[in-house]
DNA sequence: GTATCACATAGACGTCATCTATGATCGACC
DNA sequence: GGTCGATCATAGATGACGTCTATGTGATAC
């Protein structure tokens, strides 16, 4: 009996070209999938693929089997869609990491503004702390935050990794250096952002060195941040994705710590169907796209 | 995810009408196929049926899901057909117990003959045992023989009961008898059917009421049996399915043995692919029809 | 030779589909 | 109106199997 998730190995082979590839794609580990495949292969009563060394390739009886594969695929996804259109949708909730630049989300919820109507999103901004409670506790169904490997209770998309810098006004007299000592700040004054999932790293940073500046303000709001700093209030350290024409990101030296965001998945739900929801797939593109791209900066 | 096996139970509910019998077409549990269409109906995000006591019938939700479902189990069907065309068929290894008409299995080799050019058949005949130790050793894909309860080693589908009944000579004194018992046979010469299941219980039920007849054959084969009981040599007891115009088959008085007839399958094989094979599918409709026909005595 | 990348195999683990046993609900029947 | 029979739902236990990590095998590259 021939069962929808070896057809999905299959298909995502044939997609991907390597087990190794579709493993990845289909979430699984590869000896999952190759398990998978040679049970296929053992249900079918031939060999699907021809394994080279360096990609393998559609048999014969495989190529005479992956019509049939497109097609079941293609009608369960037509059968999941229309369960979801016919019902009335549950809002999709998501929770939001705080220190996730806004002009991302900005960004993304103009993509999606035209599918609001048929999938509701309800946005749940929060610490990483509060966001892995609410996740743990069924509140949310997905979270953009931090991902991180002893998190794994939940499944993770992991969308990129960076590190922290400073945020210096470009009139500063160290703003064009590219990287800058903590000792070498000891004048400044300095924004606490009271949320950030690095806060006491960065206090412990600059205590360890000795130097103890001055705090001009604290917020809990990224943007109030950053037009502290622009108006020269002070200096702070923030995420490198945070960006800003009136801002420079210096590194701060022997400070190697990183981040790693990505999309956690509540288990009550369906990561395969969630993740293609077309507002959480734009999310992924979206972020991957600004995190990437050129920046401002 | 909605997975293939919830798809069938799904299509059986709406060819059944009952969840019940859905549950015995899919060779699962009732509160097997309870869960599982619940848990379709939470995958799918509304109800599929509406359960009144009598009945079940679909929701419009249910209606919009069906087509998909038959489609997506028609396209199933045609995969793993393929499968088996394109592949060099292996031999489908039957068992058939000795005392099993032989007319039955000409009547089915008769008709699924011109199929044996695509699957060729391989039939063993044996005794109880036999077959059911080459079922264990994966040495034959089914049997056909009997069904007892111990035997739950092995997936069955029941076919029929029967009890078993004397075979006398149309000519014999007692022939318009309806029931006989052992005590009036006292005289008589008897047949010994040496392969039959039931030989040790015949023999105790005669000996424990004093009768020791004499034995002027023993044999393995039925069709000689019933040619001696027609010839007058002696009579006989056999399974009530044996059925001969020369022969009149009176029941014995006080002799309850019954058996049960079915397939036995071998964990090794699928049996819902099995099942389906046009030829084992024509076996079942074959022997169904002879028992319960009308017959010819 | 060593390194790297591919897929296969082995054993352990955990999830979940399945089972039996029982409950709940309704209609039929005397 | 109470009992019986039929239906589907629920609970807890169990076993199968899909998945994991760890390791093996083989081929190609340098």
């Amino acid at each position: 009996m021939i069962d929808r998730y070896l057809l999905r190995y299959f298909l995502a082979v044939i997609d991907a070209g390597t087990f190794s590839k579709a493993a990845a794609q289909c979430h699984v580990s590869q000896p999952t999938l190759s398990v998978g495949i040679a049970k296929l292969e053992r249900e079918y009563g031939q060999p699907l693929f021809h394994r080279t060394n360096r990609r393998v390739e559609l048999t014969t009886a495989g190529a005479r089997l992956a019509p049939h594969a497109r097609r079941i695929e293609a009608e369960f996804a037509l059968a999941e869609r229309g369960a979801r259109e016919a019902s009335p949708r549950a809002p999709l909730r998501l929770g939001l990491l705080a220190t996730v630049p806004t002009d991302w989300i900005a960004s993304w919820l103009a993509a999606i503004a035209p599918l609001l109507g048929t999938q509701p999103v309800e946005i749940v901004e929060g610490r990483e702390r509060d966001l892995i409670e609410r996740l743990a506790r069924g509140r949310i169904d997905a979270a953009l935050t931090i991902v991180r490997p002893e998190s794994e209770r939940f499944a993770a998309d992991i969308l990129f990794e960076e590190g922290y810098a400073l945020a210096l006004p470009v009139t500063h007299p160290l703003a064009a250096r590219a990287v800058i000592a903590a000792e070498e700040l000891a004048a400044d004054r300095m924004i606490v952002r009271r949320h950030c999932e690095a806060l006491s790293d960065t206090s412990r940073h600059f205590t360890a060195r000795g130097v103890r500046p001055f705090f001009p303000a604290r917020t809990t709001s990224d943007e109030r941040a950053i037009a502290y700093v622009r108006a020269g209030l002070g200096i702070t350290v923030m995420p490198a994705c945070f960006r800003d024409p009136g801002i420079a990101r210096p590194r701060l030296a022997d400070f190697p710590l990183t981040r790693t965001v990505g999309l956690l998945w509540g288990h009550h739900a369906d990561r395969a169907t969630l993740a293609g929801e077309p507002v959480l797939a734009r999310l992924t593109r979206t972020v991957e796209t600004m995190q990437a791209g050129p920046g401002i900066a």
